[in-house]
DNA sequence: CGGATCACG
DNA sequence: GACGTACGTGATCCGA
């Protein structure tokens, strides 16, 4: 024959990567983390495509995937498929991985709405079967068996590439019982659970496959019936036969589907290397990159086959070497997005998000306070540049301007919700607190999440500078998409010509939150498969990601604050500013803005003489606190005088002026943002207004904490951890003296005093205590000298002392430098990293102060994750024991504030202190116990 | 808009 | 030989 035997494979790449998931161990990665069933398609792939020369190998090769959830069989059993379990959490990453893997071997992956991948397996391998084509499904799917024979000598087998077995018509029939045309007939008795087809009850693979055979097909199996000797089974076909025959339209293949690509295209001679070889590299296989023709792999590929070590190797400053290879994605085209303005149009976007069972979702609003905000318009992104925006709140914010044609907003929002809440699709947001929190305005759930900042957050803390810790859209966008983002500013403009975006036009306002979304989805896929190869799956999945809708909650709450208090403490605040302003004017003998750092400094040291005048590099002397405390000791009263007056300035602006202005007009409560990447160690920070540092230290400070309040009938809860930095320095560095302290409840401090001194007074305890957080903070004779008031020589002898008596604290410091400036970043005990640019500087004090910090970052980092997950944990537990009533209202790093009613307080208290106690159970198991103390009261003050 | 200052853990 | 000294935040004010 001059003419080759022509042989298509068609993969069933769904059924595959479920089965790889199943079957194979995690891929062997330093975290264990999750891309095994990717690595198990791709050296599936590769199998195959090492036979492209052998005698019966694939001439013809497609990947056929499943696309949409919704099929001709939900409208004849809507039912169908109906029990499927959502895919496990550390799979439904690896399913655009899958696209990726097949586009690396440049191969045709083809999916179709509306069409299950059998459906289109069946039609190609019969287009292929009426060409006189031999044809290989690689599947085990048991439906698929029904394709299995011989049409004129073109053969259709099936390859199942996990067993190495070919599958043709004797092992369908032992398989079975009976020839491939009828394993319809006995999958239609049988039924199937996964799939929720009903068959017969009662009828097994057993009994089906008998009566087949016995009879030759399922119509003559069910005529049979009536004739059958009483017994149960005769009543269950009699009863079962309209549920049969349903079955049988369902597990019947369709085989007439339009192609959406043609056989010929499915031609494969080789497969590139370019592509597949920078697949590989991207996601860490490196012994299938080494066999990719052994010599091709270039030193410079070597290097960067582990991204996260090769990025510490050149400039540590270099922000662009997490730049992974882009992923194959058209460019971002804003004239593809398409303004909804029909609720058919809608409907038919959310019937495709669900579909597609992953869609990035923006809001648009009037305001960037999300308890505040009005939603104008929603955006969503199915794929790249298939994205569009729905408006429904523009114009009309003045009488100028007239309303566009748009759809009504609650109908807009009805169609929405069952897409935002439905737990098999999952919704990418970049930011998605703030989006959570506008939602809730209306009354609308979404789960489940994703985070394109957090995901950015968990791979990138510490790496960027920019706005948003480096995690905001724009900058995400230009790193790692190469695309420059249409701003707000160029959309709403800035300044005084700034319009709300509800007054953007809907052309303008398409282009700009249509890309956002585009971003977002383009964004996760690009992350996404970081997270798992760089090891921040653990505390993305277990931390961060189900804090979302913990912290968005939590704001939500707020916090009830007593505005007459506070107008009473700034009217109080205001009177003695201004009697002090008179006495300090008096003292220097001339008006000027006490404010002024620059004109007191002048005043004090150039007019009045004072010595020890310290000009910084500002070429202004310094009068901060510490030096107005000096002068006060060298008898300087113009100095108390303005220390007083600044601590009341700073109490009345920040605090009591600003806390009223903050109260919400709707909820008469404070609300603030916290945000979860706003800490480089992965503390939470909180600002608008700030909460996390309401005074406490003082008496006169403590009175704004009393304006903190319960509802009249609750009660404050205040929950904090008792010294977990230095708990978890003891645990991490491993020192036994400590460890033994904690465990004897005994006060670290004193302790320590004890190990140093010999005994504990007053003066020794504080000295102690200063040292213990002096390590904390990573030490320096110097530093420490200044905090003490003595000479650098003996903090110096104390630091030796200190790790003399501790020695783990040094071995830990040592071991914590060596490898953050191996590796470029710190670790906590969960797994969050933090990276350290400028931990290579050639800059001293650059250099230093990075080691500092980095000595720092794994017990501040691990002390937070431990609270994160404490707050995960939080409400549940709570509504486990009943008390569904119970608040959590804020977090102070170390601490948690509840509000409840009085009744609760006790069963309360005994949840909250488990939850905080074992927080870091079962991931880590520490040395010491956490200690919890819990106050209550009817303000926050009160409570501690 | 950066620096200085100071509130918190 | 100079550097510049405790980690992590955010808000306010001043003055260029």
């Amino acid at each position: 024959m001059s003419e080759q035997q022509q042989h298509l494979y068609l993969v069933d790449g769904s059924s595959y990567i479920f089965r790889a998931y199943h079957r194979l161990p995690p891929l062997t990665n330093p975290e264990g983390t999750p891309v095994g069933a990717v690595y198990g398609y791709t050296t599936m792939l590769w199998k195959l495509a090492d036979d492209l020369d052998a005698a019966d190998g694939p001439t013809h090769l497609a990947v056929i995937l499943d696309k949409s959830s919704h099929s001709f069989r939900n409208d004849i059993y809507p039912e169908y498929k109906a029990n499927r379990p959502d895919p496990p959490e550390d799979l439904r990453p690896q399913f655009p991985l899958i696209r990726d893997a097949t586009r690396a071997f440049s191969l045709p992956c083809i999916e179709e709405e509306g069409l299950e991948a059998d459906d289109l397996i069946a039609s190609y391998a019969r287009a292929a079967q009426r060409q006189g084509w031999h044809v290989t499904i690689v599947s085990s799917d048991k439906d698929l068996m029904q394709l299995i024979g011989e049409v004129g000598g073109a053969r259709i087998d099936m390859l199942d590439t996990m067993k190495s077995a070919r599958i043709y018509i004797p092992e369908v029939e032992e398989k079975f019982g009976v020839a491939p045309e009828l394993v319809g007939d006995v999958l239609a008795l049988m039924g199937d659970s996964v799939d929720n087809i009903p068959g017969i009850y009662g009828v097994g693979p057993k009994t089906a496959s008998k009566l087949i055979a016995e009879h030759g097909s399922l119509t003559a199996a069910l005529d049979s019936a009536p004739e059958m000797k009483k017994s149960k089974l005769k009543e269950r076909l009699l009863e079962g036969r309209k549920d049969a025959e349903m079955s049988r339209v369902l597990v019947t293949l369709k085989e007439d589907c339009d192609l959406p690509q043609p056989l010929d295209e499915m031609r494969i001679e080789k497969i590139p290397e370019e592509p597949l070889a920078d697949f590989l590299e991207q996601h860490g296989f490196t012994s299938l990159l080494r066999r990719l023709g052994s010599g091709n792999g270039s030193p410079e590929r070597a290097n960067n086959l582990h991204p996260a070590k090769a990025d510490t190797q050149g400039d540590a400053g270099d922000v662009e070497g997490n730049r992974q290879p882009l992923p194959e994605m058209p460019a971002i085209d804003r004239g593809a997005y398409e303004t909804v303005q029909t609720m058919d149009r809608l409907e038919d976007w959310v019937r495709r998000a669900v579909a597609a069972r992953l869609v990035a979702v923006d809001t648009e609003t009037s305001s960037l306070d999300s308890m505040q905000a009005d939603l104008v318009g929603v955006s969503l992104a199915i794929g790249p540049n298939d994205a569009c925006y729905i408006p429904f709140g523009h114009g009309g914010t003045d009488l100028l301007s007239e309303k566009p044609e748009q759809l009504d907003r609650s109908a807009a929002l009805k169609t929405l919700q069952p897409m935002l809440a439905d737990p098999s699709v999952t919704k990418v947001f970049q930011n998605g607190k703030y989006d959570l929190n506008v939602l809730a305005r209306y009354d609308l759930q979404v789960s489940p999440i994703e985070d394109t900042m957090v995901i950015s957050f968990d791979l990138d803390a510490g790496r960027g500078e920019g706005m948003g810790g480096g995690h905001g859209m724009d900058e995400l966008s230009q790193r790692h998409l190469g695309h420059t983002a249409l701003t707000f500013k160029e959309v709403c403009g800035t300044g005084k010509k700034q319009i709300p975006f509800g007054e953007v036009p809907l052309d303008r306002a398409t282009e700009y939150a249509a890309e956002d979304a585009d971003i977002t989805l383009r964004l996760y896929h690009h992350m996404k498969s970081r997270l798992a190869i760089e090891g921040g799956t653990r505390v993305y999945e277990r931390v961060d990601r189900p804090l979302i809708p913990v912290v968005a909650q939590m704001e939500r709450e707020g916090i009830k604050v007593d505005r007459a208090q506070l107008a009473r403490l700034s009217e109080e605040f205001a009177k003695e500013i201004g009697r002090l302003e008179g006495e300090i004017h008096n003292l220097a003998g001339q008006e000027f803005s006490v404010g002024s750092p620059k004109q007191l400094g002048e005043i004090l040291f150039d007019k009045l003489g004072h010595k020890g005048g310290k000009k910084g590099k500002s070429g202004q002397y310094s009068t901060d606190q510490s030096v107005l405390e000096r002068l006060a000791g060298d008898g300087a009263p113009i100095a108390n005088k303005v220390l007083e007056w600044r601590q009341l300035s700073k109490l009345k602006s920040t605090y009591t002026d600003a806390l009223q202005e903050a109260i919400n007009p709707d909820t008469q409560r404070v609300h603030t943002s916290y945000s979860l990447v706003g800490a480089q160690t992965g503390r939470l920070s909180s600002t608008d207004p700030n909460l996390q540092n309401i005074p406490i230290r003082t008496a006169l400070g403590r009175q704004i904490r009393e304006a903190f309040v319960p509802e009249n009938g609750n009660i404050l809860l205040a929950a904090d951890y008792s010294q977990i930095e230095l708990r978890l320095a003891a645990h991490m560095a491993d020192v036994d003296t400590l460890k033994d302290a904690f465990a004897k409840g005994e006060d670290i401090h004193s302790r320590t005093a004890t190990e140093m001194f010999g005994e504990v007074t007053r003066d020794t305890r504080a000295q102690a205590k200063t040292i213990n957080f002096a390590i904390l903070y990573g030490i320096s004779r110097w530093g420490l000298a200044g905090r003490l008031e003595v000479e650098p020589d003996e903090a110096q002898e104390m630091i030796d002392t200190y790790f003399k008596r501790f020695p783990g604290i040094q071995r830990y410091i040592a071991e914590t430098l060596e490898t953050v400036g191996e590796r470029g970043y710190s670790e906590t005990l969960f797994g969050r990293k933090t990276w350290f640019p400028r931990i290579k500087s050639k800059n001293q004090a650059e250099r230093q102060g990075s080691e500092r910090a980095a000595i720092n970052a794994p017990i501040q980092g691990t002390s937070a994750d431990i609270i994160k997950r404490a707050m995960v944990r939080m409400l549940p537990a709570l509504k486990d024991a009943g008390l569904a009533d119970v608040r959590m209202l804020l977090q102070v790093h170390d601490e948690l504030v509840f509000e409840m009613p009085e009744s609760d307080v006790s069963a309360a208290s005994n949840v909250i202190e488990r939850v905080m106690a074992e927080a870091a159970l079962p991931a880590v198991k520490l040395d010491v116990p956490l200690a919890i103390d819990i106050g209550t009261g009817t303000s926050w003050d009160a409570a501690h």
